[in-house]
DNA sequence: CTGATTTATTATCATAGATCAATTTTTTAG
DNA sequence: CTAAAAAATTGATCTATGATAATAAATCAG
């Protein structure tokens, strides 16, 4: 099955746009579009999919493994923006649509062995313009993900670091499994020390 | 002018189509069906645009005055999650994109005497649909949202109250005239007597 | 399999910001 | 303009989490 994948047939091609756009049903022009944009990486544990010097101008959809989108502030300190596994789109955000004065620097990192497929944004964008359906589509993605961004505003002005870290475990439970202590401290906003003492608080129940 | 607004006269309207949409142009066909789709309403400060009792299915353009969106915690604690002046969309947005499993409560105030424009999101996505500029701009829209609320989760991540009071000040010129400084402690993710310390410390200097 | 490196835990102490309570200042309603 | 209500300030504690440092456990490379 990894083998069909790897090999490029056409069907195979066409179930991965399947895969990506779900219930969107292309006509054979828009699906030879997209496949001709989309272009598959693989990356191994520890790879980079973006140093922070390249500019960013793709978005990247994860079909398999998992990825994490950090930077770095002027302590030198690693804070975790956004965790992505299966079916989850990643990409460096606010250089690509913020204004560009950001002086961040942001990494995305494969921390589990996976393959994406990413498309340039520009194009991206032309393709939304000139089909809706796919526009329509970005839009319900970007809407999901923004009520996301909102919740963990809000739970981080609202929960104690205790309470975000169990609901961290109950809404990510797949990726708990792949990443290390100190990323998902970094995610909560909390040291690697605090987060381990939670734990064993936890562990005591 | 205020009253030329309020007759309601075509070019009037016109001219808030372009304030709203900016740089499209719009067909009189498309201009016809967005103005019968956006709906004026004038609030006074105190007003809510949204009883939480109310199931919210629109977006609001603000065109003048302020409004704040904020929810109630179990502890009866206000959380502020965005301010908005003219030019600013505001909604719900967890309740509207985000499953509907939340049991928070939220709620949309005006602080200052405000003009809003507003529309049925389910009637604006057929019309992101039907006319592309108009769902690119949208999108558009979103993606600077999106990248705000991304820095928002760094900044609370990484600087300190008194930083993060600094930060607002100077995104939010405009807005702080207008609030008051407990809705700005619970934007900021503090109590109102510690925005009043770092206030107070910023002073002497 | 083994030593080296990375990650996680634990303990002690320090501190930003919370909580509680009282007072002053500002805003609002009549 | 004035009394009442709302908002802001200040002071005295308290607490969750940070910082530092040492050790233990887990992972990795050869």
């Amino acid at each position: 099955m990894y083998k069909v994948l790897l090999d490029g047939s056409k069907d195979t091609v066409t179930s991965i746009l399947k895969d990506i756009f779900k219930n969107i049903s292309f006509s054979n022009e828009e699906s030879k579009l997209l496949q001709s944009k989309l272009k598959k990486s693989d990356f191994r544990k520890g790879d980079f999919l973006l140093q922070p010097s390249e500019y960013i101008d793709k978005i990247y959809y994860v079909y398999s493994g998992c990825l994490r989108s950090y930077f770095i502030d002027n302590e030198g300190k690693e804070h975790t923006l956004q965790f992505a596994i299966k079916d989850w789109w990643i990409s460096d955000y606010i250089s690509l649509y913020g204004n560009s004065t950001s002086t961040s620097v942001s990494y995305i990192e494969c921390i589990k062995k996976a393959t994406v497929y990413g498309i340039s944004k520009k194009e991206f964008d032309i393709i939304c313009y000139d089909y809706p359906s796919i526009g329509q589509f970005y839009i319900k993605k970007m809407e999901a993900a923004f009520a996301t961004f909102q919740k963990r505003i809000l739970e981080n002005l609202t929960l104690s670091a205790k309470d975000r870290y169990l609901n961290f475990i109950s809404m990510y439970p797949d990726i708990e499994s792949n990443v290390k202590n100190y990323h998902i401290a970094s995610f909560l906003g909390i040291t690697t020390e605090s987060l381990s003492r939670i734990r064993k608080e936890l562990a005591n129940d």
